[in-house]
RNA sequence: GCGGGAGUAGUUCAGUUGGUUAGAACGCCGCCCUGUCACGGCGGAGGUCGCGGGUUCAAGUCCCGUCUCUCGCGCCA
């Protein structure tokens, strides 16, 4: 017999009864009733009821033993008799009779329950990640991420991808986020960068001609985390291919990402429609971001027009909308019987996000014409704080800018046109879950599309790439060298689920001459871009290929899948907000041969804490 | 860096207007219990109320400072 299992503890049933086994696990409950004694044993695959019956000698070894120690068991399958079957177990039609049990490893008292979801905080289930990972919920999660991860990986080499491994010590990006850097012992002051992403690395494969590339790549990011953002690093199904267009690389994504939404939403539905495709500057007026989450109804409308009008007398809109300004409404769907702390706590609310309220009018009655495509409303009719200071014209205009029906409300926000799209989009998610009218149990895809290729940087007053300088732009070096800057729109996408962006992808700048006058517009000489970008622009003179492609996020799909509102429930040793991981130590310091041998001289700022309060915290 | 929330027993929490010895549940320890499966019963131990200062006859409670965690903003091509 095996020196610790023949089976495991979720595979014993009935069929087994009569036979010697032995099983290992850890000791999930144990219910001692003085004569006989029940331990339920717990591994990976499940939960099986062990039972010391009366008299036997081993009960007062056992009774001692804790719960979370390891132990082996060897005994007999016996079927229960038919009161004590326990139908919520796949084991509970058997238990198994303990002829002798081993101690393999003792549990001290654990600091927080295992065996059920004690609510225990973040910061002591990192500390003992280990017996976090133990709790049921834990490992079918960890379990959710590796079945999804094969499942891309296979979906992926189906469609003739193939994957790579790429350079983890490499170059820093001078784009984007802040890098993690690697001191240099053979090269003295210089540093590796951890990859932000595998951008130039699967960009330098498509040159190398392997035209389908994937990676379930990590990715190192020196930024603040977020709930649905892992501090330091992540993983993206990271993905390039050559010779496409943008509707290419979505024919390969969309289905990847819809087929494992189907197999893993466990009922959650996915629209077998394609996913919209929504322009940048649509889903910024109609939704108020660039990442709407599509399962609110509620959509946004621009009414300018009317606030502008000479017959409406509303100055506080009027003396923005003067300026430059604009006005956004959000219609409300049958509201008419709301209490008035409805409205009062929206406005509340607004004046929270800094807002100087958010006036509404209530539509008590709207009339439809025959033909359907007007609607009118009457003076009367329209109710609310501002309502008094429309006119009736103006009133008919708002219905039918917005579509509305008898008892719907309009919000409205009134600002410059970036803050009117931001708070509108704020007040659109609130406003849904205040009627409680967002979607379940479904995922609704989108694209988001055209993003623009530069934007105005207010704060440096220069025109800045806007997402990835390596985009192509829409209508190539043509567009570059006679359309205004801010008009020039990139092949470059996000898809979106829920709300929650997924992924960036673009198609490719391959010629050089395009990226040289790309970098122009944004300030940067050819010095510049040959200093940082020598290696892929030499690449691109030497036959590139017209590529592109997309990296979705892992951690972010199986937190969708799995439904954790924190990305850290599906990472198995994730840091904490600080970025540390408090259970290895990390970061940590060094000791001076080792500094000396990376030639690297510490300049520390002055302690935030008493060295004693910082001892006491790391012991 | 900024803002919100939190910090009381091993864990999750309660704690009134500032007023007796700071409580509960689970866990832990001891005893009892022959069929439970969140077993049950009896008893017990366990507290620097995050830390420092202040107000007060009296502070878990009020004030100031500070640290930590968390959510959001900034940041994240």
């Amino acid at each position: 017999m095996h020196d610790y299992r023949t089976h495991t503890c979720g595979e014993l049933t009935k069929t087994y009864t009569g036979e010697t086994v032995r099983i290992s696990g850890w000791i999930h409950r144990m219910r001692d009733h003085g004569g006989v004694v029940f331990i339920d044993l717990r591994d990976t695959y499940g939960l099986t009821q062990c039972v010391l019956e009366e008299g036997s000698d081993l009960i007062q070894k056992i009774s001692q033993w804790r719960n979370e120690s390891v132990i082996t068991i060897t005994g007999t399958v016996k079927a229960r008799t038919a009161e004590t079957v326990n139908s919520k177990m796949p084991t509970g039609a058997i238990e198994v009779e303990i002829r002798d049990a081993i101690l393999q490893s003792a549990a001290d008292v654990i600091p927080f329950q295992v065996a059920e979801e004690d609510g225990a905080g973040e910061e002591i289930r990192l500390k003992y990640r280990y017996l976090d990972l133990r709790r049921e919920k834990m490992q079918r999660n960890i379990r959710l991420r590796n079945n999804v991860i094969t499942s891309l990986r296979r979906r992926m080499t189906e469609k003739g991808f193939q994957e790579f491994q790429t350079p983890i010590l490499t170059a820093s990006s001078p784009e984007g986020a802040r890098d993690f850097l690697v001191p240099s012992r053979l090269h003295p002051g210089k540093f590796y960068a951890l990859p932000q992403a595998p951008q130039q690395d699967k960009q330098r494969l498509m040159m190398s001609g392997f035209d389908r590339y994937f990676q379930i790549a990590p990715c190192f990011r020196d930024e603040d985390s977020r709930a649905d953002r892992s501090p330091g690093e992540f993983y993206q199904l990271d993905m390039e291919m050559s010779f496409v267009t943008q509707d290419d690389v979505f024919g390969v994504i969309e289905p990847v990402m819809r087929g494992v939404f189907e197999e893993f939403g466990t009922g959650r539905t996915v629209d077998p429609k394609p996913f919209p495709r929504i322009a940048y500057r649509d889903a910024m007026r109609r939704y108020g971001s660039d990442k709407p989450d599509l399962r609110n109804p509620l959509e946004i409308v621009d009414v300018t027009e009317v606030f502008a009008r000479d017959d409406v007398e509303f100055n506080a809109f009027k003396n923005v909308i003067k300026k430059g300004g604009v006005v956004r409404a959000i219609r409300a769907p049958k509201v008419v019987d709301q209490p008035r702390s409805f409205f009062d706590k929206l406005n509340g609310w607004a004046q929270a996000q800094g807002a100087p309220g958010l006036g509404y009018i209530l539509f008590e009655h709207v009339e439809h014409n025959n033909d359907s495509t007007e609607c009118i409303t009457s003076a009367g009719d329209a109710k609310g704080p501002i309502a008094k200071f429309l006119s009736g014209r103006a009133l008919t205009m708002l219905c039918e800018l917005a579509n509305l029906e008898s008892g719907d409300a309009l919000f409205f926000i009134c600002n410059v046109e970036k803050d009117a799209a931001k708070l509108a989009g704020l007040a659109r998610d609130k406003i849904c879950d205040d009627m409680g009218i967002r979607e379940q149990g479904v995922f609704r895809f989108c694209w988001i599309v055209d993003f623009p290729m530069y934007e105005f940087d207010e704060k440096t007053n220069k025109i800045e790439f806007s997402h990835n300088p390596f985009s192509m732009p829409q209508g190539g070096l043509d567009a570059l060298e006679n359309k205004d800057p801010l008009d020039i729109l990139a092949w470059q996408y996000d898809i979106v689920c829920n709300g929650i962006e997924l992924s960036s992808g673009a198609i490719r700048n391959h010629k050089p001459e395009i990226m040289e006058k790309a970098f122009a517009i944004a300030g940067y000489g050819k010095d510049v871009l040959e200093a940082k970008f020598g290696g892929m622009l030499s690449a691109m003179r030497f036959g590139a290929p017209p590529h592109g492609g997309i990296a979705p996020g892992v951690d972010r799909i199986v937190m969708l899948l799995a439904g954790e509102p924190n990305i850290r429930e599906v990472i198995v040793f994730p840091m904490n907000g600080q970025a540390e991981d408090v259970m290895m130590g990390a970061p940590n310091t060094a000791d001076p041969a080792h500094l000396k041998e990376l030639h690297i001289k510490l300049d520390l700022p002055k302690a935030k804490v008493e060295p004693e309060a910082a001892q006491k915290k790391s012991t």
